[in-house]
DNA sequence: ACAGAAATGTAGCCAAAGCTAATATTTCCT
DNA sequence: AGGAAATATTAGCTTTGGCTACATTTCTGT
């Protein structure tokens, strides 16, 4: 055996662990691009939870110091935050454009993107890179 | 926009919801086909928890109607847990099969294949398994 | 047979993430 | 300015899934 047996799920939970967080400072980078400043409801909306679990979750988030709140102001990403956010963000994208070019739906691989994104090592980011590009030559030649 | 935004976060939260039971009772059938008995020790053993997480988690099991217990007797699959339990671990071998297809190094597929196989929709096992058999045939013509 | 080891069960703790209901604050419109 | 709507906070609840400590039962080797 390669690994010890539990190893593999020690490291399912740990990814379910920042899941959340990864997700959040996402959206909030996104919708602060998109529209200025983020607030409670916006972030309510996007992960379909009630106003009160964001503000929850954005209290364990600034806890953990990837965002900075001031009461009834807008959410704000710490520079911790904005790392972790850039590089969720890149992430999920190559997770997403992987599924597409394999044949994946768009709507599907939008929705799949979202939660396989959190458990590929550097080594599947790595193969799912490079099968992009081969699929881009592929496309470029025909 | 194709789908209401919040819709993603939901079909996650579903994934996560069942992932555990479809990961225990296929851990189940298989110690059960390796080792004719399973106990509680050996899912403790398998997913790195103490053997109290494994009580409690198969006592959700049982009032979901996926295992049958006794009090110091091994753990027994129900119809519906031993469904689930090939389900789960035919849809888990497509995912590590194509991870490997793919490239990755067969250690970091194990442990990625363990998290991704929870969020795969009908559409990506499709092309999973179409993805599979066209590097097979790649295989044998060499 | 029986002592000690191994397995199982019980009690009680914790944190994360979800919820509703009620309250408070801010913003916006007339 | 004043009231309505939007937004945020607080209180208090739930389930899941993790833990340690301790008690009980079963298995095993001599
Ligand atoms: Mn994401
Ligand atoms: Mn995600
Ligand atoms: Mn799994
Ligand atoms: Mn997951």
């Amino acid at each position: 055996m390669p690994t010890s047996p539990g190893s593999r799920h020690r490291r399912i939970r740990s990814d379910h662990a920042t899941e959340l967080a990864e997700d959040y400072v996402e959206a909030i980078a996104e919708i602060i691009s998109q529209q200025g400043v983020c607030r409670g409801t916006d972030l309510a909306e996007r992960f379909a939870v009630s106003h009160v679990t964001v503000n929850r979750t954005i209290g364990r988030l600034e806890r953990d110091g990837y965002v900075k709140t001031e009461p009834y102001a807008p959410v704000e990403l710490t520079t911790k935050g904005q790392r972790l956010a850039s590089e969720s963000s890149a992430r999920h994208e190559i997770v997403l454009q992987f599924l597409v070019a394999l044949g994946v739906p768009q709507a599907s691989a939008a929705i799949d993107s979202e939660g396989i994104e959190h458990h590929c090592s550097e080594d599947t980011l790595r193969c799912m890179r490079k099968f992009i590009e081969q699929q881009d030559g592929a496309q470029n030649k025909k």
